[in-house]
DNA sequence: CGGCAGTTTGAAAGATTTCAACATTTGTGG
DNA sequence: CCACAAATGTTGAAATCTTTCAAACTGCCG
């Protein structure tokens, strides 16, 4: 782990947003590139975050969502002109490089990049039904591990950017999944899984 | 740089191999996951390795590309079962652990996420046309800086699994960009950049 | 010369996006 | 508390892009 101790961070409180039709935000803003340059690093302490970077066709592509005690270095979301959001409520520990403990950096690295490694395989060949299986797998380990039944702090618009599809694509298939008896949707949110194995079948 | 010294490392030659039909590699294998323990790193003295990792469906994604004083360091690859093959005829620096020098590791694998980030970037969101278009531009500066031509060492194979599109695809827009008059190819392996500001645009 | 791998092109099939419409949910102010 | 507005979620249909399958061409090497 990058960050060790919570001495000396900054608690953050955050007031969750709703995502805006332009794809822009307005609240929420935990961090932008062009701010804050004492930042070294964050480290979410409840609620759900999002590491977004805007793209040059408008778009934007989110290239993480932080859980609680999941940590980022400021630098790598600098660096590419990124922002992190808030997705739902959340409270956020943010550390300077006084408070931030180095140590265990380079773990951290090659974690890293052995998740970005995984994620371009998923963004490379995987086709929508198999990136949302491999979402859906890596979002219950993630919230909820063990359990068949969780909660996805995110909207499918944030889902489509992570995914690098479109929102209609998402929706259709979680739709599909769901018709398909993989899983159930009680609501929106909350997803279900019926058949861990086939689901692991096609995402893996 | 992971590798500073050449000191005691292992020079490899390997004659070049072409590409099998069926995407398999018989010869000019440099690693494989499953063996050679002992390798801690590698670094390319002459030619041009590829770093492939086989998918779940048999295909096979190519993550990197490596030319004369590139390194890589063997962990990554063995962690995704992946393999270094010879892309041309080549001469390799193999390092085990008391050849390499560990000295600068982190930045190295600072330098690495920033290059994954950009792919993530690449194969998210961009169609085919603008990552043939970012291709080219890499490689122009990877093996020629500043020149107008250069010549791939790759084949369109090679370049498909590495831009996560059919050769075929690749194809047909090398054919495009010609036409659009952007390159030009005396030979199916030689480009010639003839307007780089569009390509750029297009390929950013 | 013949064969083989690589390259190129065409046509059809398949997947995803886009555009549009509508439903549902959430938040806010009266 | 309700009504309304705004945002999210869902579905359909057409358009676009990419892949797949097929065939032909090219260049190289034995």
């Amino acid at each position: 782990m990058l960050i060790r101790h919570e001495s000396g961070a900054v608690p953050l409180e955050l007031r969750g947003y709703t995502r805006l039709p332009e794809r822009r935000m307005r609240r929420g803003e935990v961090f932008r590139s062009s701010d804050r340059g004492d930042l070294v690093a964050l480290r979410v302490v409840e609620g759900c975050l999002r590491v977004c970077h805007p793209l040059h066709d408008g778009r934007r592509q989110i290239t993480d969502f932080l859980m609680p005690d999941d940590g980022i270095g400021i630098d790598e979301v600098r660096r590419h002109n990124g922002s992190i959001e808030a997705v739902t409520p959340a409270r956020v520990a943010l550390l300077t490089a006084d408070t931030a403990e180095a140590e265990g950096e380079s773990e951290l690295a090659q974690a890293r990049i052995g998740a970005m490694q995984a994620r371009l395989f998923m963004l490379g060949h995987k086709n929508a039904r198999e990136k949302l299986a491999a979402f859906l797998l890596e979002m219950s380990e993630r919230i909820a591990p063990g359990e068949a039944s969780f909660r996805l702090p995110m909207s499918r618009y944030d889902i489509a950017d992570y995914l690098c599809l479109s929102p209609e694509t998402v929706c259709r298939n979680f739709t599909q999944m769901s018709s398909d008896g993989l899983i159930s949707l009680p609501d929106s949110q909350t997803v279900q899984i019926l058949h861990r194995a086939p689901l692991e079948f096609i995402g893996r």
